[in-house]
DNA sequence: TCGATATATCCGCTAAACAAGATAATCGTC
DNA sequence: GACGATTATCTTGTTTAGCGGATATATCGA
């Protein structure tokens, strides 16, 4: 559990809405605690395509959540080495 | 191994240079084969910190990486459930 | 040290993110 | 249905990323 692959930007905004609403916290809440307003986080949730790296970032520490990058294979138990 | 939590953007970025000189890659032959510049390569491996998230989703394919989202305690060997 | 390759930085322009504020729509509950 | 709370969607103005293209500055091998 608890460790999520973002593949597109949309998932990676679905995984923060889970993540929101797993501490039952309302989008203003996280905007408050991060600087950012509540559209913002609307918007940043539905679809980060455009969205900065700078704005992930807050909403991430806002969570407490961090990022890994790893190779695509990382995953599959066949090509682990 | 191969596994790089990506704390701030400038770190991120520096893991995607590690990745990308790792397979032994130019910025200009990661920039043809995401469809960017090679000075956009340059700019977001020093520091992605306003870049937008379809840039570096586009780079993270081109070297055929994922990004995770987890717990910020998920590596910590005493928190583990 | 020289030359080639690789990386960093600069230009003007356009499009779009961002901020602030307001409002509209939706959801859950009574 | 009505209410409050939450979320989605506008508006206007300002800032800045992104693009192309070019150029400078490393960096590395011979």
């Amino acid at each position: 559990m608890s460790d999520f692959v973002a593949r597109t930007p949309k998932q990676l905004g679905a995984i923060l809405r889970g993540y929101r609403r797993e501490w039952n916290l309302t989008q203003q809440s996280v905007g408050i605690s991060c600087g950012l307003p509540q559209a913002a986080i609307s918007q940043i949730e539905s679809n980060p395509t455009t969205t900065s790296l700078s704005r992930i970032y807050r909403i991430l520490s806002a969570l407490d959540l961090e990022l890994v990058i790893r190779p695509r294979n990382s995953g599959d138990p066949k090509t682990k080495w």
